[in-house]
DNA sequence: TGACTATATCGAATGCCATCAATACCATCG
DNA sequence: CGATGGTATTGATGGCATTCGATATAGTCA
């Protein structure tokens, strides 16, 4: 398979697992998390739960910071942001497969995201 | 490991693939698309086209529909509401990175799911 | 009906991914 | 230093995803 080098793909990669998502939804509430959080809250062991902040890490989703004994995650405002403008790049065009006024389909789709 | 049923999940796994982003991509840049038309556009065969077409109708991603011998893919409106919803519910937390007293920001961090 | 085209499915090969147990690494504390 | 606890890495394993060639299915046209 070709190499995985497209930043949106690493992006989209990154969130589609669940344990990935339940961090990443956790992180998004929570701020800044200890890794020692993730290991119980997810069903999966702690070789696991840092693997998959590893992945994480590497597609560009979160930021890591050692304090002590501890490895705090954050969120990384920059991916958060790559991901909206990702999605805001893909909408559905209203070509009338019934008679829509296409104008009326297309600003709804606009300004969904206000 | 665990079945995927989580919808969420499997939006995010229909788009996290090269080829069916640029699928995604052209149908939202072009509206309605005929499968022919993606068997030449993305540089693989005419059954992985087909395959990566099922994914994304089973991931709840596009309508197909067949008029004559040709079948019509259009994305999903719904899909991609989905999808921002999704995305709308990841957010870095806005804990004034700068200077916040560890109290008010445990404090923020607990009430940011209220 | 038979030839032709478009699309889907099948079957198999290949490679990647998630997972865990074991273990190494690293910082703190006594 | 040695013990302890948190985190990362290694190595092995099972399963799933992507891909293709071959083939089946479905629709059109002569």
């Amino acid at each position: 398979m070709k190499r995985q080098t497209d930043p949106d793909i690493l992006l989209l990669q990154g969130a589609a697992d669940p344990t990935r998502l339940a961090i990443l939804r956790r992180l998004s509430s929570e701020g800044e998390v200890c890794a020692c959080e993730f290991t119980s809250c997810c069903g999966v062991s702690q070789p696991t739960t840092s693997h998959h902040l590893k992945v994480l890490r590497e597609t560009g989703w979160v930021d890591a910071e050692r304090r002590g004994s501890w490895v705090y995650y954050s969120l990384r405002p920059a991916a958060v942001a790559s991901l909206r403008a990702l999605v805001g790049t893909i909408e559905p065009v209203a070509v009338s497969p019934v008679r829509a006024t296409t104008a009326s389909r297309r600003l709804s789709v606009v300004q969904a995201t206000a």
